[in-house]
DNA sequence: CGGAATCTTGACCAAGTTCAAGCGGTGTGG
DNA sequence: CCACACCGCTTGAACTTGGTCAAGATTCCG
């Protein structure tokens, strides 16, 4: 539903792109732990990231606590860039994960590449805006079941890097209805849960039209 | 709560912006009557736009009638950028409104300015996010009541061009759940309502504790 | 003045939250 | 090696917020 959007890998070296750049040669790899911070709400924005491996989570913090998860970002998506000197989200590694750095100088010269990233990145909260604004539980667990099998490649089964904390947090819900949403969408045969992070989704064409 | 990434006035010429660059000379000036399309989902993005006067909704609907508005337009800001060579979203006049009108060229040629508008979008969709994930009615319609007021130059008697129903869409609420929630905010005393479209902020920082 | 939007208000209802308990796997220390 | 504690997940029951449905009130205009 809201997968249409979204291309399989984002790169800054589009090997054939209509713009013909790219970022050039040799970029810092950096390597994070599960649930380790990339940074922080605050921090200067000087870098951004492509994700080698692994996944991370993009969010921000209430003062009571409660936490709305704007993104997740996987193998070779770009994450990082903001309208402002200083950065007004979190960003966390979610499992092991391996990440590029870019500098700040790439950042100022490749505008054409990160308006495309930019813009994609705009259609994609847009896109789970009408999905948390109107969408009920179920409908908001089909999207998201079916974005991230798309993005991992239109995979049948779906490997989640994230908890069901991320994924309610994600989607404006509770963990409890997350829980209870999936097993009712296994007990009526659309999904499998082969454990709670490994997702078969067997009804594919059930599960997109759930989410009108 | 939300106010705080929004520029007052965004322009494609800055008058001693860090760039220097501006897009020249004389583009269209189109006019539009209250719920006048501007572009529907499915046209091609050939243009961007600068609202002069009056005021845009951009939406998009799901099947059943059910609408998500993802962004207002006041005065001074741009819309009509967008990923794909495809809108995946509408655009209407709320009110009466003049656009300035920019064509494919200029849009191509001044990536930079873009990726500042599109950063700054990006901002305030993920912002909006946030709002309609984790806040419950009375947080979103504070959070919102003071993005229009900050965005209108933050004055404290505010005319809304929107209609009950255009916030409701907007905050994931519905029309009734609106309406209760400003009279309640008005026998509290923390707004005014001359008329329903004209709203008096006049506790404003209790209003925006209201918002976490 | 009449009619149509738009907005407000009330009573009831339901989806999702909250609170609480239990399950299952994993890792650790006795 | 087993016991135990921990963590993430699931499930159930009661509750609450916001939605639905229905009726009025207001405003806007012709």
């Amino acid at each position: 539903m809201y997968a249409a959007s979204q291309p399989a890998v984002q790169s800054f070296q589009p090997s054939d792109s209509a713009t013909g750049a790219s970022i050039p040669g040799p970029h810092l790899v950096a390597a994070y732990k599960p649930g380790r911070e990339i940074y922080a709400e605050g921090d200067a924005v000087e870098r951004c990231y492509q994700v080698a491996t692994g996944a991370v989570r993009i969010y921000r913090l209430l003062s009571d606590g409660r936490r709305q998860v704007v993104s997740f970002h996987l193998a070779g998506e770009m994450f990082g860039f903001e309208a402002g000197a200083r950065h007004r989200f979190f960003a966390e590694a979610i499992t092991e994960t391996r990440l590029a750095v870019f500098g700040r100088r790439p950042m100022q010269e490749y505008s054409r590449e990160l308006l495309a990233l930019a813009l994609a990145g705009l259609a994609r909260a847009q896109e789970h805006l009408l999905v948390i604004g109107r969408q009920c539980a179920v409908e908001r667990i089909a999207a998201f079941l079916l974005d991230i099998s798309y993005r991992q490649g239109d995979v049948r089964q779906l490997k989640l890097p994230m908890s069901r904390q991320d994924i309610a947090d994600y989607l404006g819900l509770t963990i409890e209805t997350v829980s209870r949403v999936m097993t009712r969408l296994k007990e009526r045969g659309l999904i499998g849960l082969r454990d709670a992070r490994t997702v078969d989704i067997t009804k594919p064409d059930a599960l997109r039209s759930l989410c009108s």
